[in-house]
DNA sequence: GCAATAAATGACTCGAGGGTTATTAACTCC
DNA sequence: GGAGTTAATAACCCTCGAGTCATTTATTGC
């Protein structure tokens, strides 16, 4: 005993203002364009979504729900395959064990994982990395970076710990090569039409890293890199921000 | 015969209009909000310029006309490092001799001026990457991050074609590799109070992704890692952009 | 002190865009 | 087909901020 609403009015305005978002930045989209985009009449969005924020948060809300499975599963995963193959020594590193060659190989699929998902939401990405200033989303990107950051800082203290890796480095040096470079990726993909061969690049990408990194452990007892390299660095925890920092909380 | 003008004032606003674009973006900075903050009114403003983006033109102007001068500092030393130590090897690389080590000193100095310089100009880098959408100014970030791309991609190029690199990664790898990771810290010292060592950092990444290479060097001849990998991979030529496509040029 | 001149002010216009609401259109159930 | 209900519309209000301009203020030369 009432009028249906249109099924498709809701996802039609979601995919136009996807695409504004993208064009214009959070701020900068104009409803009224959203809903002729559609043919709807500016009314009409405010029957379906509380605001223009509301429906960004909705979007963010699904991705980052994406992203925590995925971390939580690369967590599992790894530490599961540790658990069955046991850890990693310099060793297996050096000689390129099959153990070895195994880890690289679950690593190189999460990181896979990744890319898929940025690219399926390569415009809500690019929203996030750069059409968000001065609204209640400002800090998101980099709070996502973050968990990324701290996740893989992780990894690696497990692995310097045991004495995998060499502590000759910065901590935090490779996670955040690993953040920065696929980051970087993102940031491109974001203007892209056609989707890259993901494998070929994260492939490279591990192979450059941890060939570095055994090669690091090759040259231990060497005496030509001696200075060790042990300022704290920038961890996802040095959240001295200026910008950042004073992220209004969502008000919703 | 005259009024003279305050000699501070223009300092003054250009500095206050700084503060209010990281802050709030380009376009979320008001002009009333920048005169106020150095005691003067929004019409003193227009005495002094144009408009708030003639404002940020002059200041990305200045910017810009330092990073050319590294770059093309940069080519040429580097340059006239090969000519004068001639080009390097393979086997240089793999014995680490000096004249390689040499040149990787030398790389490192030019990563560190570029460090310092986006450290001085920290907020300008802040406003280009996150602070300009919908604006005249949106494919500024990537234009700029092209040019370094393409720069060090020559670089590379050389290499390969001399056979001082290793073929068999996607070409512009390491190019994105450094990129990515040098514009991760950019990214991150735009929200810090202290400077960063960025020594430590550099020389990090340098000996990872150098010996990373050497690395591969090594194991040229063994049969494991057979497929080459040449799908052309994300040159910064590649400018099949959506968004950055429709960068309206400047129309001062 | 006074005239001339340029700096600086702030009240004003104007357009843009977010959000509201009275009204109309469309649908369902009886 | 009519009552009831909800979708959708579009005119409206309101705020905000860019840019303008008549007026005031400060300074200099005489």
């Amino acid at each position: 005993m009432a009028r249906p609403a249109d099924s498709k009015a809701r996802d039609a305005l979601i995919c136009a203002a996807r695409e504004r978002f993208v064009q214009h930045g959070l701020k900068g989209a104009r409803i009224e364009d959203i809903t002729k985009a559609c043919g709807l009449s500016k009314g009409a969005f405010y029957l379906h979504f509380k605001s223009k924020e509301a429906l960004f948060e909705e979007l963010l809300q699904a991705f980052g729900e994406r992203v925590r499975e995925l971390l939580s599963t690369r967590q599992l995963e790894t530490i599961e395959f540790l658990k069955a193959e046991g850890m990693l020594t310099a060793a297996d590193v050096r000689q390129q064990a099959p153990r070895y060659l195994h880890y690289i190989e679950l690593s190189n699929k999460h990181n896979l994982d990744v890319l898929e998902l940025c690219w399926e939401y390569r415009d809500v990405v690019h929203v996030v990395v750069r059409g968000v200033q001065d609204t209640a989303f400002a800090g998101t990107a980099w709070d996502m970076l973050s968990q990324a950051l701290s996740h893989l800082e992780y990894q690696e203290q497990m692995f310097i710990e045991r004495g995998t890796l060499r502590q000759d480095l910065a901590a935090g040096l490779v996670p955040a090569m690993l953040v920065g470079t696929y980051s970087m990726l993102c940031f491109q993909m974001t203007s892209m039409k056609q989707k890259p061969d993901f494998g070929v690049w994260a492939h490279g990408v591990n192979r450059l890293l941890y060939e570095g990194c055994a090669a690091l452990i090759q040259h231990v007892s060497s005496a030509e890199h001696e200075e060790t390299l042990e300022t704290p660095l920038l961890t996802a925890t040095e959240n001295c921000c200026l910008g950042a920092g004073k992220t209004k909380r969502r008000n919703s």
